[in-house]
DNA sequence: CCCCGTCCCATGATATCCCATGAGAACCCA
DNA sequence: TGGGTTCTCATGGGATATCATGGGACGGGG
């Protein structure tokens, strides 16, 4: 599946076309639908989502899963595959960013392009930085490191192999 | 998994190269993408991180664990996928910093890479000399020492393995 | 008939590739 | 052990390809 890393900030021309980032295109070069990403409104934030097809085949997947409540099936349907939006890019790897979505986002001149693994987000560039300037401090204050991180989930994944042998 | 260790200092060039030290590049040389190292800016330092294929493979199995908390997950995947940058090796071993890193970390003439094992830092080579001071400083202040250190951790194994029978 | 969206081409900036060079380290042979 | 030779490695510069971005042309739908 493709892997989205790093953020790009790159223009919105007059026409409202933006160029998916080089390194995403190869990333989505290797889906099974390489011309289309499909773009919605992010739950959390003011932002948009981006992901390819096969990302979106396995959260549908999921939504057949009996562990969901019905709550939270009825919540994605909606809010997701309701207001998921398949673009085309065009022979220049670009796209058009659809005008409710730039809305949603608040997004002008520029729009933040950023990895996020599996899935990307678009930001206006402020916004991002506004979000990250949050969080960074969060790390600051909670003292966070990324060993300590890595630590806590292989001790949990110790755990629980011991717990089932 | 590729081990970093020793520090080098190496010029960094007027286009933004910098050759990685071939010490370092045998041990990437194992990993399972050769040609191509992870850096992004430390969570906790003024400094970049690097790392290979199969390190932040490890990582990315570690944001599956259900011990992380939302906004854990949430800092990772922002400041470290976010902030990755996948940098490709030339045919003479060295890599591009980009601006953004060299910028973050305060690097331009020169860069010191210093062995962390399976990750390792650069560094702007005065900064890293004053991060070493300071860190001299507490070894003296905490009187630490090697021994110390790897019967604390003994004592600490012993324990758990304890419980868990 | 006009407007909007799509396609195609042009351009400058940037990054990538390829070859050259010199210093230093390792090696080998006497 | 000393001297010479060979290799490796860091470093530099020029040529080439890639990418983001802008504008015009074309065509379908309203």
């Amino acid at each position: 599946m493709a892997v989205f890393l790093s953020t790009y900030v790159n223009k919105v021309d007059r026409k409202g076309r933006v160029s998916i980032p080089a390194q995403f295109r190869q990333s989505l070069a290797k889906s099974s639908a390489p011309g289309t990403v499909y773009l919605w409104p992010s739950l959390n934030h003011q932002a948009l989502e981006g992901a390819d097809q096969d990302y979106l085949d396995v959260l549908s997947e999921s939504l057949e899963s009996p562990d969901l409540d019905a709550d939270e099936r009825e919540m994605i349907e909606t809010f997701i595959f309701g207001k998921l939006i398949p673009v085309q890019l065009d022979g220049e790897g670009r796209i058009v960013l659809p005008q409710s979505l730039a809305d949603f986002a608040g997004i002008t001149e520029e729009a933040s392009f950023i990895g996020r693994r599996k899935t990307f987000q678009i930001w206006e560039p402020k916004a991002l930085n506004a979000h990250e300037a949050a969080l960074r401090d969060q790390v600051v204050r909670k003292d966070i490191s990324l060993s300590q991180i890595i630590a806590k989930a292989s001790r949990g994944a110790a755990a629980r192999s011991g717990e089932g042998a």
